[in-house]
RNA sequence: GGCCCCUUGGAGAAGCGGCUUAACUCACCAGCCUUUCACGCUGGCAUUCAGGGGUUCGAAUCCCCUAGGGGUCACCA
């Protein structure tokens, strides 16, 4: 049998990092066995639900690199892929339910069920819905449709009976029948509820692995019911665990923007976003942390996803990124790195070469793309205020004669440009200079290259002065010395 | 309040009754390396698995209780 699974979200927001995650699971269960991923929608809560937040999601997907097979925008043999659109679909499985004595009109108020449960709660019951409307006659519910009232339409739950749940995560959970009482399956507007409607899709379209967020494993047996009444094939059902943050709260405002979206606007690479999320509660066989698309699909297996909550480390994910970053090709690189540039006016009068430099120099720094920009402000700058912590080394008695010496040398390079050729020169003049003054005065390493370090950035660390002066061009780098001899009163 | 789920170091996380004096990763600390800071390398960092009982020759791993966290009880999904 071919594995089906789907994604469903109600397209009321953005995808943030949980569902994705979910998602993931998803897509990596469906690729690992060959088998077909679908994306639909489920917008019956007319409320909230838009258009514009299922092109946001499908983008979000895309980004990530979780194509779907089937569903909203490619298509295919079961559609529609919105729940607002099928209800003929939804309504003709009712039919079925009413024919064997399933389903029955409610015409309970809100405000009558409100109090109903109240009244539980304060008696310490659990507050399920009394079945008032269970026994009402032909006669009775005639009469008050009649008189216009706009029913609901209840599924009748058996009496005293225990559901079990195989959870391929969980293993088994149990429910009673009686802890769940009669609930709404078609609102009083004609609309399906989610608990009918998400059953009715599974089944209609063929799903084989329901695979979704733990907040639903209270709803299953709701839906195994249904299953049972309508006599369909029981899918199988897998609950992850949420995804909490570093406090061990539920991923919320709190904690700001957790979107997809957000993580790509801020330059982190999808390849790590997918290999972080894949391991928010969820391992391979051997210890590899950082693992591309096709290593996961290959060793993924949801028997090893774990059912504690997968606590999102934002350290780490910023880490794993960086991990992407020394390894991403310069060239790609450059072209992602751009419109971070654009952004802040930075990339007028930038050459590749120059740009690919700087990035494989900085990458190691790099946590994500947004950052690039701060450094090539840095490395723009002219002349550069000198720190408090960098005033120390170039007031040392022979720092004068250090950068003086320096400074010569540097002038009498000859004109390249060529990033990697100027490296090398730099770096022979530094080590030379660094011999002929111990010789000469017995100054220390230190007493070379932190003056030189100090002058040319105003502080005391940063990059390899061989990588910094191709970067910052000779012309720069002298401004950039005769100016901070000037704060520094040398 | 009822029901369901979860609980391993500063953080993430393996572990599925003996191979565990608890892997791996991040962070942190120390040493080495580079005649600079950083990078890199090496080493250190839970005698203990929320707490308490039990089962067993043997428990982080199985059972019970307590505590804490989360979810859910909608004409939301």
């Amino acid at each position: 049998m071919t594995v089906k699974v789907r994604f469903a979200p109600s397209p009321t927001g953005p995808l943030h990092i949980g569902g994705a995650r979910t998602v993931l699971f998803n897509w990596l269960f469906a690729r690992r066995h060959k088998g077909i991923f679908v994306l639909r929608s489920e917008d019956t809560d007319l409320e909230r639900s838009s258009e514009k937040w299922e092109r946001d999601i499908a983008a979000s997907l895309r980004w990530l690199g979780m194509n779907w097979d089937e569903g909203l925008e490619v298509g295919g043999p079961n559609g529609p892929y919105r729940q607002t659109e099928r209800l003929e679909i939804y309504k003709e499985y009712l039919s079925k339910l009413w024919l064997g004595g399933h389903v029955y009109y409610c015409f309970c108020t809100p405000e009558e069920l409100a109090r109903d449960r109240e009244e539980a709660m304060a008696r310490g019951d659990n507050p399920v819905y009394s079945g008032r409307c269970r026994g009402l006659t032909p006669a009775q519910i005639e009469e008050k449709l009649r008189a216009g009232l706009k029913p609901t339409i209840r599924f009748m739950v058996p009496e005293e009976t225990e559901i079990l749940i195989d959870d391929l995560i969980r293993g088994q959970v149990s429910f009673q029948s009686r802890d769940i009482g009669d609930f709404i399956i078609f609102k009083s507007d004609g609309i399906p509820t989610y608990n009918y409607a998400v059953v009715i899709d599974d089944i209609t379209m063929g799903i084989t692995h329901i695979i979704r967020a733990n907040e639903h494993l209270i709803n299953t047996p709701r839906q195994v019911l249904i299953y049972q009444a309508l006599g369909e094939p029981m899918p199988k059902f897998g609950h992850v665990s949420v995804v909490l943050d570093t406090s061990g709260r539920k991923m919320s405002k709190r904690m700001g923007d957790m979107s997809v979206g957000r993580y790509a606007r801020q330059g982190y690479l999808p390849e790590a976003v997918v290999n972080f999320m894949a391991l928010l509660g969820w391992s391979p066989e051997d210890s590899t942390e950082i693992m591309s698309i096709d290593q996961l699909v290959e060793a993924f297996d949801l028997s090893r996803i774990s059912k504690s909550p997968g606590i999102f480390d934002a350290q780490k994910l910023d880490w794993m990124n960086n991990q992407y970053i020394r390894a991403s090709d310069l060239d790609m690189l450059a072209d992602l790195a751009l419109p971070f540039l654009e952004a802040e006016g930075l990339a007028k009068g930038l050459t590749r070469e120059w740009l690919k430099y700087v990035l494989a120099v900085v990458r190691d720094e790099l946590q994500c793309l947004a950052q690039l920009p701060d450094f090539i402000k840095e490395f723009l700058a002219c002349p550069v205020q000198v720190q408090p912590e960098a005033l120390p080394p170039l007031q040392l008695e022979t720092t004068g004669m250090v950068l003086d010496e320096f400074l010569a040398r540097l002038e009498a390079l000859p004109e390249t440009e060529d990033l990697p050729q100027q490296q090398q020169q730099v770096q022979a003049l530094l080590k030379q200079l660094n011999k002929d003054l111990k010789a000469r005065a017995g100054v220390s390493g230190k007493a070379v290259y932190m003056p030189i370090r100090a002058a040319l950035t105003g502080a005391v660390s940063g990059q390899e002065l061989y990588y910094l002066v191709p970067i910052l061009g000779k012309e720069r780098a002298v401004a950039r010395i005769k100016s901070s001899r000037q704060q520094a009163g040398i």
